[in-house]
RNA sequence: GCCACCGUAGCUCAGCUGGUAGAGCAGACGAUUCGUAAUCGUCAGGUCAUCGGGUCGUAGCCGAUCGGUGGCUCCA
């Protein structure tokens, strides 16, 4: 049977509702701003945006006026009109639009598209028109400003941004709209955001107390308080067995370093922007690590290496610090302090595309252990125009392990995207795209090959044939960092962890005070079987310590009260609210152990 | 780093256009001894992020700094 084969978004009609949209928008907007400067408008996930240059900054009471002004001109049933035009006529047309005329240069001359990037053919110049407003388009666009229903779409917000995405341009201010084809589409939207709110792990661990952030510490340096620790150990018990058993050996490495080690590595030059600046001591500079990788490449350099010792899989919790700049910190997500599970395979080619694809299945593993299915592994390219700057400047050696980073993919069945200009300076890379419960885009994981550094670190090992030969190195982090993996599980299961994860996997909960020392013996049981479990002797009713007990999302609650104690049993309460009473003891603790060993996903 | 917005008790928030702060929860204490998501009462808690300025006077105005949020840029 044939599949079906999904519509392309750009194909389809909200794709046109929403660039049409941005046309209205910029309309109302250059109404209220006759000297205002247009620049573009796409549609985007979700909505759309359209950037301005205007005389002053917009208020929150411009954008209702703007928004109350679009309801009236998509009203007016105004048709689209495309009109293919040359370069000269659209010179005339846009004559006051310095960004227009850019843009139109940029079309005329060899073809680059609204971004600035490269167009493989030159494509010919169209405009829109509906009503008064005219603007430089390709479209596609709706064919009349009716099929934007006034009731569908909502200004969302203002945001800065630099002109062709370039931080050395002028910033200009973007409008940002969501559109819809009904407006039970938009609401349901909207309550949407709103439920994605309460899962945001900057709310929840908060509520969930697993870290903080503190003032006097700095931005960016979590603080993990004990339940997030505990949630850490779990991470490493788990990454620790997963790995021993692919066969990784395990080592550490101290957290600063003298500069020579980031010159000969390569780092300095490309990366010293998001390093901690250097301290200096009897003329020596030290750098507080931003990765891991050149330390452990001295552990593979230490000795001679045979061809029959490779691979070679160094593993490390380690600790790492990048300066990211301030606006780039969100959460736990994008943090300057991380412990990366970090580990370096060093290997021959030949061994190349199994080791790659032991790192894919190691992903795939974990992803099935915490459920993960809505993520996109994306092949990162180098770009030509960025060899020696961005890249190693080795065209050859980019194209060849890029293909052979395909071929592994593609023989191993594994589906995946191509983004060029994503790749490390070293290498091309498999990362694994997710998602934060507000929709910003984040690197889960990663899976990169390394064809530069070995040879600038002057790695080897003898082959076969008695030769010295350069070893490939895979850089890999399948758990990510601490901080960027528990941010995500927060939201990934908004809270509700799975019972091995969980801080504390038992409340026992005692009816009245009587039953408080029966409870507090109970607990200790739990506690002596490796389970994670307290009493809740506090002076409130049954009623409010099981609330607190939900709140915490804490899986298993424990009741007791004169009938437990009486029959020496327990009750039992799940967080789904399921119960099993008058139960044993030993049952409970047989069900929560094959729970944890397993780190099943039911309670 | 850039643009915009925000910063009031541990937490969530109220405080109209300036007349020197309030609630709920949490906490302490007391009472209650209770059957699956909040028992009642009392008390304690803030130099309204910080610093400077304007004003007879401000938590509400202006500026700077620090921190946060939404984006941009950048990234695990």
């Amino acid at each position: 049977m044939a599949q079906q084969v999904q519509e392309r978004y750009e194909d389809s009609k909200l794709y046109r509702i929403r660039h049409s949209a941005a046309h209205v928008m910029a309309r109302a907007v250059m109404e209220m701003f006759p000297d205002g400067k247009v620049t573009i408008g796409p549609p985007v996930d979700n909505g759309f945006y359209y950037d301005f240059d205007l005389p002053r900054n917009l208020t929150p009471e411009d954008l209702a006026l703007i928004e109350k002004r679009m309801r009236q001109i998509v009203q007016g049933k105004h048709e689209f009109q495309k009109t293919v035009i040359s370069a000269e006529e659209a010179k005339k047309v846009f004559a006051d639009q310095p960004y227009k005329l850019e843009l139109i240069e940029g079309l005329e001359k060899g073809g680059l598209d609204e971004y600035g990037n490269p167009l493989n053919e030159k494509p010919e110049i169209s405009i829109y028109r509906h009503d008064t407003f005219v603007d430089l388009c390709r479209g596609p666009h709706v064919e009349s400003t009716k099929d934007i229903k006034q009731d569908a779409f909502k200004i969302m917000s203002i945001a800065g941004a630099y002109w062709r995405g370039d931080e050395k341009n002028k910033m200009l201010q973007r409008v940002y709209g969501t559109a819809w084809e009904s407006k039970k589409e938009l609401e349901d939207y909207l309550h949407q955001l709103e439920e994605a709110k309460k899962r945001d792990h900057r709310k929840l661990g908060k509520e969930l107390e697993i870290f903080i952030f503190d003032d006097e510490v700095g931005p960016g340096l979590p603080l993990w308080l004990p339940n997030g620790g505990v949630m850490i150990e779990e991470l490493e018990k788990l990454a620790k067995e997963m790995e021993e058993k692919a066969g990784y050996v395990r080592v550490r490495t101290p957290n600063i370093t003298k500069e020579d080690l980031f010159i000969r590595s390569g780092h300095l030059p490309y990366y010293a922007e998001s390093m901690y600046p250097p301290m200096e001591l009897e003329g020596v500079k030290y750098y507080i690590k931003p990765m891991n990788c050149p330390m452990h490449h001295k552990i593979f350099g230490s000795k001679g290496r045979s061809y029959r010792d490779l691979p070679i899989r160094l593993a490390e919790y380690g600790t790492c610090y990048r300066y990211e700049k301030s606006g780039e910190l969100f959460g736990l997500m994008r943090v300057r302090s991380m412990q990366m599970n970090d580990a370096h395979i060093y290997c021959g080619e030949d061994q190349f595309e199994q080791e790659f694809m032991g790192v894919i299945d190691l992903y795939h593993k974990y992803f099935e252990l915490f459920g993960i299915e809505k993520y996109v592994m994306r092949l990162s390219l180098h770009a030509k125009q960025g060899l020696g700057k961005k890249y190693v400047d080795n065209e050859r050696l980019w194209l060849k392990t890029e293909d052979m980073v395909r071929r592994a993919m593609d023989n191993g069945g594994v589906p995946y995207v191509e983004r060029t200009d994503e790749a490390a300076f070293y290498g091309p890379k498999i990362d694994v795209q997710i998602w934060s419960a507000i929709g910003r885009e984040f690197s889960l994981a990663t899976n990169q090959v390394d064809f530069a550094v070995p040879e600038r670190f002057d790695l080897k090992f003898m082959n076969k044939e008695g030769a010295d030969e350069i070893p490939l190195c895979i850089h890999r982090a399948p758990l990510s960092t601490h901080e960027r993996m528990v941010g995500f599980l927060l939201e990934h299961y908004a809270g509700n962890f799975p019972v091995w994860l969980s801080p504390e996997q038992v409340r026992v909960i005692s009816i009245t005070d009587s039953q408080n020392e029966y409870a507090e013996n109970i607990a200790a049981e739990l506690r002596d079987n490796g389970i994670r479990a307290h009493a809740d002797i506090s002076a409130q009713r049954m009623n409010a310590k099981i609330r607190g007990a939900q709140l915490m999302k804490v899986p298993y609650m424990i009741v007791v009260g004169a009938n437990e104690m009486e029959a020496n049993q327990v009750s039992l309460r799940a967080r789904d609210g399921s119960q099993q009473n008058n139960i044993s003891l030993a049952e409970f603790i047989v069900r929560a152990k094959d729970r944890i060993s397993r780190r099943a996903s039911e309670l």
